[in-house]
DNA sequence: AGCACGCCGACT
DNA sequence: GTCGGCGTGCTC
């Protein structure tokens, strides 16, 4: 029987799908890309599925307009992918449908990419070109003088000149351009490898062809990046794909470069949302014709289609960046464990700081652990000591004892790492005569000052002013920065040494595109003798000269309303100190703290991770809270106050009464105003996962029966934060 | 999300 | 007399 109506994915805020009649398409055009009129527009819609009938008037239904058949559909795989996304999110599976599409493949007509050709000067080229260009075509010298510094993509000379590509071309064509065959960086030997991590590329390699889960757990230096190419080298060997995920854009250059230079044969597609669109589509394609053998990428190209999938690895499994916070909320993390379970494939986590979830998994045994204990190089141990501010309060930032350490380090030509988590110059603009501060107008939170740009600005919703000249509740001139920001110490550790090549490292100093590679190559080479930074800095890179870092200010987080915030900060003070030491003298970790004998830094002082989850866990065991529990949260938010408690209390009376679910009441957000809309939120909670989805299908289907306009609200599964 | 329809204030 | 403000409602 023919197929009577098709089930269209579209970008539109609305759950479930759009039906058509069929029109031109065919029973085997699922996964396609269709063109649909919705009421008097054309849109790009992706056929997900055949239905003998709809729920939608039949008079109503028009038929589609047109099936790209152009390219390769989307592999089943990937449609039951979106559609378990949709259900078990609770998000509308058209706009994750086309989220999951290259932007280039919203709009009906794209641009195939040309394959991007990569020039270099012939001998005859390097002779003629400076000189045979004429004096006053300085579009045309430029580009001659970034084909001499050596190799170039077109697409990055293209921007040099308005007419290059048609130029290089031209100069192609005389003979003084050739496109070099990539030289296959020469193959690296596989270092030895230490028993560990030899045991543990034997047990993901042994797992290949079915579902195992692995917990990869390994301290900074301890080699999980060899053991990823060692599993890597026999998914290639084998003739199957690979997705590596990785959390941030920031990373993947690195751990791509790494693996092209140990498997220089293979072909690579990075895709994250840093790319040009038609770089990014074409990488995406290579990977759907099954041409790409590794895809290096960030959260979204977990839906990335792979038909010859062999292996899913997972790096710094526990980063917040796996989870999307904004608008589509899903976690890349968990999507891929689940695909790696549908697809059959072994899935590897790799952290030195798993999340709790995933240790809590490989503790009951549904994943494997595989442990990497002792650091692969050679690195003498961390010299770690706290440093009690109570006893020794701070002088702008930082405690004497830590003056003199940056100073000793700095005699001794060593390189230092300050670590605050804290933009801007002063967190806090204080009025001293009557205590006003300078608040943001629109969230519940204090405005930072930027002294450099001169303004204030709310960090949470991007407001900015003036700094006013007198305090205006009582006009008193004499109004104070109170607190430590990054500017605020940089400013000072300049004025303190002068002869100090210094850098700060955080969102406001690194806006401008590639300057953060600019920075960590410099930091690398030793151009930089003190560095300023917050988490940014944390990550991805290794800094081989470092020999001190010192953390300013941690304690904001151990007495936190976030019953994850401990967790998390143990994870960022560990990843910062493992910066600390190389192989020729130990590193030295100072820690500024009130609570110095918190048991954080006990557990951070041993590097003893397990010692902490399982104290974490017992205490998440003794609350009933996650991982022990599974939440969902429902988010509500209105411009007037109140509003959008009362909706939750509303909206709990509507909860369908399911048993061993536990309903929470509604509070007020960690940060009850933002951006002028006051939020609230509630927490549901269970033990069993079915319980917990059951009655959130039939909650969702209330409540979006008694939708009011005045509240947005969203409901979340498996809420990153609280 | 768009884009319509729809009913009330200042203008060529 | 209209142009247009954005509240409410629909799109297969």
């Amino acid at each position: 029987m023919p197929p009577r109506v098709a089930r269209v994915a579209l970008d539109l805020p609305l759950p479930g799908f759009f039906d058509y009649l069929p029109g031109p398409a065919q029973a085997d055009d699922l996964g396609r890309r269709v063109r649909v009129m919705v009421g008097k527009r054309e849109r790009v819609g992706l056929l997900l599925d055949w239905a003998d009938s709809s729920e939608i008037d039949p008079s109503k239904l028009r038929p589609l307009l047109d099936v790209d058949r152009s390219l390769p559909p989307l592999p089943e795989e990937i449609r039951v992918l979106l559609q378990f996304c949709a259900a078990y999110y609770h998000a509308p599976i058209g706009p994750i449908t086309l989220a999951a599409l290259p932007t280039a493949l919203r709009r009906w007509e794209f641009t195939r990419l040309r394959p991007d050709p990569l020039w270099q000067l012939t001998a005859a080229g390097a002779a003629a070109l400076p000189q045979q260009l004429a004096p006053r075509a300085i579009a045309q010298r430029r580009l001659a003088t970034q084909l001499h510094a050596g190799q170039a993509r077109e697409s990055a000379l293209a921007t040099q000149a308005p007419r290059a590509r048609a130029l290089l071309a031209d100069w192609a064509r005389r003979g003084w351009l050739e496109q070099p065959v990539p030289v296959p960086a020469p193959a690296s030997l596989p270092p030895v490898l230490n028993t560990s991590q030899a045991q543990a590329i034997e047990a993901i390699v042994g797992a290949l062809g079915t579902y195992t889960p692995f917990l990869l757990h390994g301290v900074t230096g301890s080699g999980k990046t060899e053991v990823y190419l060692g599993a890597l080298d026999a998914t290639l060997q084998r003739g199957l794909q690979t997705l590596v995920m990785v959390p941030e854009i920031g990373l993947s250059p690195q751990i791509a470069a790494r693996i092209s230079a140990r498997f220089p044969g293979a072909s690579l597609s990075l895709l994250h949302s840093g790319l040009a669109e038609g770089e990014r589509l074409a990488h995406w394609q290579a990977a759907l014709d099954g041409h790409a053998d590794i895809v290096v990428g960030t959260r979204l190209a977990v839906f990335t289609p792979l038909p010859r999938l062999g292996l899913i690895l997972v790096d710094e499994e526990h980063d917040a960046a796996y989870a999307q916070q904004e608008g589509l909320r899903y976690s890349a993390r968990d999507v891929a464990v689940w695909r790696a379970r549908t697809t059959g494939v072994p899935v590897v986590l790799g952290s030195a700081t798993p999340s709790l979830e995933s240790w809590a998994n490989a503790t009951t045994g549904r994943y494997r652990r595989l442990d990497l204990p002792q650091r692969a190089r050679a690195v003498a141990p961390l010299d770690m000591q706290r440093i009690d501010l109570r006893q020794t309060p701070p002088i702008e930032g930082l405690a004497a004892p830590a003056w003199q350490a940056l100073d000793d380090n700095l005699g001794r030509g060593g390189q230092s790492l300050i670590f605050l988590n804290r933009r801007g110059y002063a967190p806090v603009l204080l009025c001293h005569a009557c205590g006003w501060g300078a608040d943001c107008p629109r969230c519940a939170s204090r405005l930072t000052l930027h002294l450099k740009a001169g303004r204030l600005r709310c960090h949470h919703c991007g407001l900015e002013s003036r700094p006013p000249a007198t305090c205006p509740d009582c006009g008193n001139p004499d109004l104070r920065p109170l607190g430590q920001g990054t500017q605020r110490l940089e400013a000072a550790l300049a004025a303190r040494f002068p002869g100090a090549r210094l850098a700060r490292a955080d969102r406001d100093a690194l806006s401008r595109k590639h300057s953060w590679e600019t920075l960590a190559t410099q930091i690398h080479d030793g151009a930089i003798d003190l560095i300023v930074g917050t988490q940014l800095i944390a990550k991805g890179h290794d800094f081989p000269r470092l020999d001190l870092v010192i953390v300013a200010n941690a304690d904001g987080a151990l007495y936190s309303q976030d019953f994850r915030a401990e967790e998390t900060l143990f994870a960022q003070l560990l990843q910062v100190s493992g910066r600390a030491g190389r192989a020729d003298h130990p590193g030295r970790v100072l820690v500024q703290t009130h609570f110095p004998q918190h048991r954080l830094y006990a557990h951070l002082f041993d590097q003893d991770y397990p010692g902490l989850a399982a104290t974490l866990l017992a205490e998440r065991r003794a609350l009933d809270l996650p991982p022990i529990s599974r939440q969902a949260r429902l988010s509500a938010e209105a411009p007037e106050a109140d509003a959008a408690l009362a909706w939750l209390h509303a909206a709990r009376q509507l909860a369908p009464a399911t048993p061993e679910v536990r309903i929470f009441d509604p509070v007020p957000a960690l940060m009850p105003r933002r951006a002028g809309r006051w939020r609230a939120q509630l927490v549901v909670q269970s033990f069993s996962r079915p319980r917990l989805h059951a009655f959130l299908d039939e909650w969702d289907a209330r409540l979006r029966t008694e939708q009011r306009r005045t509240v947005r609200w969203v409901l979340e599964v498996d809420p990153p934060f609280m």
